[in-house]
DNA sequence: TCAATCGGGTTCAATAAAGAAACCCATGCA
DNA sequence: TGCATGGGTTTCTTTATTGAACCCGATTGA
């Protein structure tokens, strides 16, 4: 049974899993990010099997996230570092590690902080709007029908539905602006 | 082989990927925000066998993540909605989602929009600083060891790493603040 | 009255992926 | 000569994932 790939999915998350969703993955990014570059000090950081780091160092090319270069030769020896776009997935990671530092850090103390080198502050990296710059949280957060909500999986029900849900609240709306009209000046 | 957990590892992130990191988890934690609540409904949206769907249930509700509900008594049948850590994930969720829609957004468009109801706009996540509400990119973070950095699989090489590079950053500083004070108001 | 359907699962067999440990190989170095 | 280093590959065992079939109590319809 081969496992589902989420790449076909009509879903940008699923694609971000595709690419993100193995595991050991995003830990192999941090560690690129953080500036370790050689095979056998990633598989010594993560306590990762080197046959299984091989695996996902090369699906990791394969999707454009991570590149390498040859910094010896005779024999090829390899450094590995993150692409733009594996560079772009830096701040969903730390989102993801502010979750765990909120809900699931370890009795020790969490081993990094990070610094912005813009502002200078220790931070906590926070999801915001990019029209309001406000935090998000999910009770802030209405789903809309896009353009390519197709009856695929990974939104056969919600594409339905949020349909359903946008004509309901037209239909409303239709109904109440009728209403304003029939008696003009009312607040609604 | 069982596979590592990542549970014990001394990394927020880690930590998370434990609850976040299964192939699946994440969408169904997304479809939960979204408003779909039922068995059915989640295997039908997803795709995704019924037995693993309620493998992934299981260990979500074990992880405190998502809750259920009893809604019809004999034969039972529970409701599943996200818990208050379930919901704070939506954010971390998104901040993916919007790296699916830069670099690997399906040819039809995106089947969701969101909008914001604080300020009404529809939105992209972004990563923001905590501190000055900038959006954050790789290149402006930089990593600090924190109060617990052990040497652990996880953090192995990285801690090690950070003590070092902050121990030559203070010699350095040293270094120069003898300068300062040997020829004094000479820019450094 | 009987059959079909629904919601929420469980069980099963087959296949794919994860894991540890051992192995390989060209070079550098003592 | 012998050992260490970096970057893997091979082999073999244990888990995970998958589709499909099955189960069960209620409800609906003919």
């Amino acid at each position: 049974m081969q496992r589902t790939s989420f790449a076909r999915m009509q879903c940008s998350l699923a694609r971000g899993l595709e690419v993100m969703g193995d595991w050991w993955t995003p830990l192999i990014v941090r560690d690129l990010f953080l500036g370790i570059e050689k095979f056998d000090e990633l598989a010594e950081d993560l306590g990762i099997s080197r046959n299984l780091l091989t695996r996902r160092l090369r699906t990791l090319i394969d999707n454009g996230i991570v590149e390498k270069r040859i910094y010896h030769r005779r024999p090829a020896r390899y450094a590995y570092f993150l692409s733009e776009a594996g560079r772009d997935l830096v701040p969903a990671i730390l989102a993801l590690t502010a979750w765990g530092e909120r809900w699931a850090r370890p009795a020790e103390g969490s081993p990094l902080r990070f610094r912005h080198a813009v502002c200078g502050h220790e931070f906590e990296a926070e999801v915001c709007c990019s029209e309001c710059r406000q935090t998000i949280t999910a009770d802030d957060v209405e789903a809309l029908p896009g353009p390519g909500g197709a009856a695929k999986p990974g939104t056969m029900v919600i594409a339905v539905r949020l349909r359903e849900r946008m004509i309901a609240e037209m239909l409303a709306r239709t109904k109440t602006t009728k209403e304003t009209e029939n008696n003009e000046g009312e607040p609604t």
